[in-house]
DNA sequence: TGGAAACTCTCATCCAAGTGGAGAGTTTGC
DNA sequence: GCAAACTCTCCACTTGGATGAGAGTTTCCA
């Protein structure tokens, strides 16, 4: 039987592949050419030889490495292929899973940059009725506010971890917040009482509900004013006649806390709940 | 202001983060130390360093590249990240739509792998009902029966071209078919009329309808065979008192036809649609 | 049959985002 | 003062190719 062999190049052009490629392939073992000339080493493969690129091309929609093609191939079963496309359909459940996880982060860094383009100068304060939320954290070990910036990262990493242990991604797109016991808050003492991420929905376990109602709040952009900031928060409920009703909480509404020529990349609202004397 | 340097190893570990990496992100100019010994090259951090890292982490989870990064970093600029952000979700939509049908190509995978499992042995004659099909394909230039496998070849390749114009993805996990028009078909003429996809769902444009029906149909495992088995499958018509109701398709159920050792790898069901007299 | 054009070969390098190792130098703790 | 732990730079390796250099081969046309 006088079969008709192609040059790489024919082969490469039929197949809208590149010689490199094919080359490639060869080398790898998906596709040895029918023959090859010992003296030139020039390749020459044969027309039906593209259906096994065909299956090649195939298999890498599937999304398989060219490693685990080339032991198909080399195994010339087809329950291996039932194996890979199980793993493989998994593997897009978790993957689709992931981009959803992914999207709702980006989403909320949109929304996140409006809101800090939106927001009011540093020293604004405000009443505001914010919805109900839903949080995930940890009690701190130490008191940040006494001790120093070490203090606060050390909780945050700690944070970090739990979170990752307990399964969340995309760790990072979420708002970070810090309460005060009530109790100090309004004896105006600085005690860190939890450190926890808002999550947007509810949460198994450890998850917990911020309730909705109205919020004494006050933005500003500096880690470092905080307790300032927070002392005239506590100034201003007082004067403005509104009884605290809850825990204290410091917001940390972007985490673009990076641009050190950018006053304002840092954004917080320090808030606490309030009712108003009848 | 006397402040707290960690040497690399300390950094990494309390961001949980490779030393390379980092030396990798002092290269790239996404994070270089607070200090760097000239002596030594030992480089330095300092602790509000990992705000930056974190920013990183992030920007990583949102899917950009390092270099990316590195240019929103030195630009210090949100409105950059913006821009990216919007790309960002443009892209992960899609990035859902190739994995959807990713999923799709390889949940039809494992169907055509059973069905292949179930199928009956060579040369088995049936008659079946068939739902209704949808198609897409062309015209065939040529008459591949009349000429070699390079005509069918080329075929195939036009149809594939013709389909990734059309915007087409994962073409390899549809079946193909070939159609012999019915009136040929009874006059036992060989000559090629359509060659299509079939394509799970109706598609806008050149897409057409196969309609359902009793069909007679035989199965084979090898392409050069097709011509004998169709003669047989129109004798068995007649023997049988079915009458030929429409075009003639040759449907290619696997497209694992690349193990030279496993004859049945390749499998084909040559099909009629007939009706019956009465 | 000669010569030029087109083709092919091997080998090397590059991409991203690191991982891992070798060999040499440095810091830290005891 | 010494050893352990740490860090440095440089290098190679990973995927799935792209791209190029320099040399050799085939094909076509005159």
């Amino acid at each position: 039987m006088h079969e008709e062999l192609l040059p790489i190049g024919k082969m490469a052009e039929l197949n809208r592949i590149s010689v490199p490629t094919l080359r490639l392939y060869d080398e790898k073992g998906l596709l040895k050419p029918r023959y090859t000339d010992p003296q030139t080493g020039y390749r020459y493969y044969s027309i039906d030889q593209n259906a096994r690129l065909d299956m090649i091309a195939y298999m890498k929609e599937l999304g398989m490495s060219l490693a685990q093609i080339a032991r198909v191939l080399q195994k010339e079963a087809i329950s291996l292929i039932e194996e890979l496309l199980a793993q493989k359909n998994e593997q897009i459940h978790q993957q689709m899973r992931q981009l959803k996880a992914q999207h709702d982060a980006v989403e909320r860094a949109i929304l996140s940059i409006e809101r800090y383009r939106k927001s009011p100068a540093t020293g604004t304060f405000s009443l505001e009725y914010i919805d109900r939320r839903y949080a995930w954290g940890i009690p701190c070990a130490a008191n940040f506010y006494a001790d120093d910036v070490h203090s606060y990262e050390a909780e945050l990493r700690e944070l970090r971890r739990r979170l990752e242990e307990n399964g969340f991604a995309q760790i990072h797109s979420y708002n970070i917040g810090t309460t005060i016991a009530q109790a100090d808050f309004e004896a105006g003492r600085f005690v860190a009482g939890r450190i926890f991420i808002f999550t947007g929905r509810r949460e198994a376990g450890a998850g917990q509900i911020v309730e909705s109602g109205m919020y004494a709040c006050v933005y500003l952009d500096n880690y470092d004013d905080e307790i300032h900031y927070a002392r005239l928060l506590l100034d201003w409920c007082a004067r403005s006649g509104y009884r605290i009703a809850g825990d204290y909480i410091c917001e940390v509404m972007t985490g673009f806390n990076v641009f050190d020529s950018d006053p304002r990349s840092m954004f917080l609202r320090l808030q606490v709940p309030v009712t108003f004397q009848k």
